[in-house]
DNA sequence: GCGGTATGCATACGTTTGTTTGAAACGAAC
DNA sequence: GTTCGTTTCAAACAAACGTATGCATACCGC
């Protein structure tokens, strides 16, 4: 039945994937994975070992994917410029957009990548955060550093923070809009959903103005 | 052996507060909650009906607090303003802060309230989400229309995704504030964490910053 | 005092959980 | 065509899950 190598396995991870997006690690059981995968229930020990190291891979095989292009993005950015300085629309839509889709997975509403993209940061398991921290620390240190750069007046302490806000501004922004249409919106507001471009420049023009503002001066 | 009345109730709440801050709603089980509350394991059924309801009541009894203080210090800021308008920052800084501490829920890392707060956003539960959801359309809207007029000059239809933006990062900020000491670090970054009132004052600066950056032309 | 409602407790119920087992089916090598 | 390592399968495992039950105890108006 299998055709390829693998096949089995890759395809209890998109399975996983996607249930985990929905309903977190500790919402979905090892049962609700290999139904959706049409597979064995013993797979999942087989190919994994463990539930847990099964959730690991699902995150870090998403994360990766997401960090790599970023800095990819970022690499392409300061080859095009040759030299000359970045701006910091640049740069934040350099971090922004691989989170929402590649080209694996194009934009939709029933995007794999950006759900698992925001989930990733909400998962309490703290085994599973150990690994999904670990992949961002050389995204960190590179749009740090380029910030840094561009934002000249910017202390270093602060940018930490900042970062940390965009990438809540960011998680917020893409759960909103990931589920706009099943959501009670509150009437007399009446918000229109852009879209998937329209949301990415309201979070670069949100994030650039929050990260350059001005420090007050202390003392 | 209860003293008063309701007293098993409420234990069952703060210990059930405490855990479901920590690991989530489904991380934890009513064996869990019992333990930690010293009460019998059919407390939480006799109390409750069912788990469900015990962890919407959990959430519910943070956020309409926090939601309260929201609209109280806005109220506040109003009356003691006496009709001259309040400044961007006064206004984020009103949203902010109780979701951080209020009287009853003093400043310190092991504090459930800002823990709490931070994760009923998180909690994948579909059911969860529809009364969590519920407690923020007074609050939306109170801050919907003061916002407003605060920054003249932004289009209604903007105010919605940058609330959000807002709220993200004062989640994300939270969360880094309070997982600081157990967090790996990126060195080469060397954060500083700031004291609480710090972290509002950031926040207020990053946010009042993003709300109020200017729409660039379309057309 | 007494009756009745409200609460506490220990225990058990039926499911669902993650994981394990041992045998069957497979593909490639020889 | 037999062998061997790998993969799939149905079945079973013990443990943990949320919940229900039956009975003891407390409280309160009377």
């Amino acid at each position: 039945m299998p055709v390829r190598h693998g096949a089995t396995r890759d395809t209890i991870l998109d399975a996983a994937e996607q249930l985990f997006s929905e309903r977190g690690f500790e919402g979905i059981s090892t049962r609700d994975i290999v139904k959706a995968a049409g597979v064995n229930l013993g797979a999942i020990n087989y190919h994994f070992g463990t539930k847990e190291r099964l959730g690991v891979e699902v995150y870090v095989r998403c994360l990766a994917r997401v960090n790599r292009n970023r800095i990819a993005r970022l690499d392409a950015l300061e080859a095009a410029g040759g030299g000359r300085e970045l701006s910091l629309a640049q740069v934040v839509e350099a971090f922004v957009r691989p989170a929402m889709a590649d080209e694996k997975e194009p934009v939709s509403s029933g995007s794999n990548l950006m759900r698992l993209a925001c989930r990733c940061f909400q998962e309490p398991n703290p085994e599973l955060r150990k690994f999904i921290e670990e992949q961002f620390t050389e995204v960190a240190l590179r749009f740090h550093s380029v910030i840094l750069k561009v934002v000249p007046d910017l202390p270093a302490g602060e940018l930490f923070w900042r970062m940390n806000f965009l990438i809540g501004a960011l998680n917020r922004g893409q759960e909103i809009w990931l589920r706009f249409d099943r959501m009670p919106r509150p009437q007399g507001i009446d918000p229109v959903k852009p879209d998937f471009e329209g949301l990415i420049q309201r979070l670069v023009l949100f994030a650039t103005a929050g990260l350059s503002a001005k420090c007050p001066i202390v003392g």
